[in-house]
DNA sequence: ATTTTTACTTAACAAGATTTAACTGGCCTC
DNA sequence: GAGGCCAGTTAAATCTTGTTAAGTAAAAAT
């Protein structure tokens, strides 16, 4: 069997860890997490880890911290940082501790995603499955390229677009909530972000009307369904 | 047993200094450090240096006094200028010392890094192990040479088009940042610098068009990805 | 020394992507 | 079945990227 990536990421907000963890999750990552940096420490001397994500900004102990306890283990585990926008020093700081990059807030879990990949990519030259293409009723949705096919057209995608399709093909047949959708590719949930999702489910619903087992359905109140045929993995 | 490429930094700011020194360390670069001018200047004198990097804002001896004096031991060693943002004079001043290169802070060391062996790849034409023929599905780029092959037809790249080629293909398939992109091959990221990019991007996208399966695409408002098949290591 | 070539930048405009706005209709509750 | 919220659609506005051509400056050639 397929050993899962797994994941210790510590940040004290709880909202946006619960939010990480269940993004990554659906990603095909496992992740543990710590409230803060003392119970990270903890969590990383019992567990081993493949990547490291640590917010500078936690009580108890903070990141820089922790990572620098992490480098003493003499563990060459990766580590990403989650530091605030503006904190040039942090970022500096986080480096010298041993940290392999850095993303600030707020970033979309697009964002997290795709650095914990790169390193992935980087350190383990492995492990990566990362799907990049789909295969949807007589549809093919390839992410990398951002290309949309079916019989022998082929349509471009635009980011956002992409983005959209991706994340409802790696669901598909399940709901994907409306708010973890905006959180993960509009970062905000605000009302205009929404307005905007739904531009792009309406362009989505478009681009994939030629093929009548494949569409997208809304749960209201809850979220959106991408119903498309079982194909075999 | 294969020489290390041998750098000088000078950086009155010892933080920095150091973190540079580790980062480069582990990119298998041998680096000293001097803490200001005198020192680098003495330094200079004793052993023998592939490339000096070197801040401009100095004690006792500026960086600028510095290249002079080095230029003046007629060497051609290499240098790059730290400076400050905003400092424009300083650059145009650095250039007037005999400079190869300059980074205004903050940069990223992923920057210097790039930036160094830029200046390596000009230089000393050898001793860079980085890979320097690229294979993007039908094509090879030859960074060393600025040919860049299909078939049979060799076409001859000019030192931007090579630099953001090179830029890229070193992160195939992976986004590479505008802003990064415009700091490490235009030095600034302005208005017309960006305008600039486009055009490359626009010139490269019609030297790629041979082969369907390489391009390049853009990720709004984020970055550019090349796209091009996996191929064996 | 003058022309020619080359690399690159600036300008101007066109096309594309995304967001905002305005309006329409559906669904859900009471 | 009326009112409120949620979703769908379309078009306009805004912002980003793409393209082409003209401009500039330095290098190379004559």
């Amino acid at each position: 069997m397929e050993e899962k990536t797994k994941i210790l990421l510590c940040e004290d907000d709880e909202n946006l860890s619960m939010l990480l963890r269940e993004y990554l999750q659906a990603k095909g990552y496992h992740t543990d997490l710590a409230p803060d940096g003392e119970a990270g420490y903890k969590a990383f001397t019992k567990e081993k880890y493949d990547i490291c994500v640590l917010d500078v900004m936690m009580p108890k102990k903070d990141g820089i911290e922790l990572a620098k306890d992490i480098r003493n283990l003499n563990s060459d585990c990766p580590i990403i940082f989650l530091t605030a926008k503006t904190m040039k020093e942090d970022i500096l700081e986080g480096f010298k501790a041993g940290a392999d990059d850095y993303i600030s807030k707020p970033f979309s879990m697009e964002e997290l995603i795709f650095r914990v990949e790169a390193i992935m990519r980087r350190t383990k030259g492995k492990k990566v499955k990362e799907k990049d293409t789909y295969y949807l009723g007589k549809y093919t949705f390839d992410t990398q390229r951002q290309i949309l096919s079916i019989a022998d057209s082929q349509i471009k995608l635009t980011t956002k677009e992409t983005e959209l399709l991706t994340l409802l093909a790696a669901n598909v047949n399940e709901m994907v909530e409306r708010n973890f959708a905006l959180r993960t590719i509009w970062i905000d949930d605000n009302y205009f972000n929404a307005r905007s999702m739904d531009v792009y489910i309406t362009k989505l619903r478009k681009l994939l009307k030629d093929d009548p087992d494949v569409g997208i359905i809304n749960i209201h109140g809850k979220g959106y369904k991408l119903i498309a045929p079982k194909t075999e993995e």
